[in-house]
DNA sequence: TAGTGCAGTCTCTAACTGAGACCAATCCTC
DNA sequence: GAGGATTGGTCTCAGTTAGAGACTGCACTA
């Protein structure tokens, strides 16, 4: 049996045992990480500790309202720590835990995926509007 | 240099190239399949070619809206062709391409982290929640 | 004859997201 | 000493998006 074959039986395994939310890890833990801004995030505390404003400058389209919401629920999931120094304004550093640390790697394979593979999606893409407009 | 420092050197690179939409080959694959559905039809296609409804069944909550509406983008994206049979009723058949396929293999990855790291994710969870309440 | 499955589409409503105002306190500039 | 900026948020309001469910047309079945 090739890798493939393999890979694509525990693929099945998974669906096969049921991908309903809640009792599914991989649902479960997905509907976490897999969402707009949490990759992203993680992405950028790669480098190391950052204030929420520093954060909010790297991700550049990110409201406020999202950070906020978003590093409250990395936090909540353990793979962040936030730490509060009482000073006038206010300093908050966000640095990622030893969990957050161990997404970075299944998340930096995907990264390389799309680097590796983004001209053939952007290919696929073209291909498809140009026929979809001819009909 | 740890293979730890090297994957946040990269990462930080990755990130100080500017991760504006668009722009940035992350962000533009990673909104496509990192939405809450294309992962989890992409795992269900890896068992073998479906069909609407099966793959419909095969993720439990997911509408026929959100069906149709992710089919057609993995499918513009070249991740999955759809091949229809003229009977009646009609059959419609879904099966990844080779991009597809190569997807599978970080996604896996990812897949496997998640399933690892599940107890200490609930963990961190529970801890949080009762924390909050506390206060 | 009513019901079921097929692969969708359409509409309406509920949920979520994003933009931007606002907060108190402190520092810097003029 | 007035005005502006920065700090890490929260709050509200509009706009976008997702989900539930009805509807389609045709064939098969009970």
């Amino acid at each position: 049996m090739s890798a493939d074959e393999l890979l694509s039986e525990r693929l099945a395994a998974w669906s096969a045992m049921g991908l309903d939310a809640e009792r599914c890890p991989v649902r479960n833990v997905l509907d976490r990480i897999g969402d707009k801004w949490s990759t992203l995030i993680l992405i950028v505390l790669a480098a190391g500790p950052k204030r929420f404003s520093a954060i909010g400058r790297a991700v550049p389209d990110i409201s406020k309202r999202m950070l906020t919401q978003t590093l409250r629920e990395l936090e909540r999931d353990g793979l962040l720590t936030r730490r509060v120094f009482p000073t006038k304004p206010p300093s908050v550093e966000y640095s990622l835990t030893a969990l957050g640390r161990s997404a970075l790697e299944p998340m930096a394979a995907l990264v390389q995926w799309a680097e590796r593979r983004h001209p053939e999606i952007e290919a696929a893409r073209a291909r498809f509007d140009r026929s979809a407009e001819a009909a």
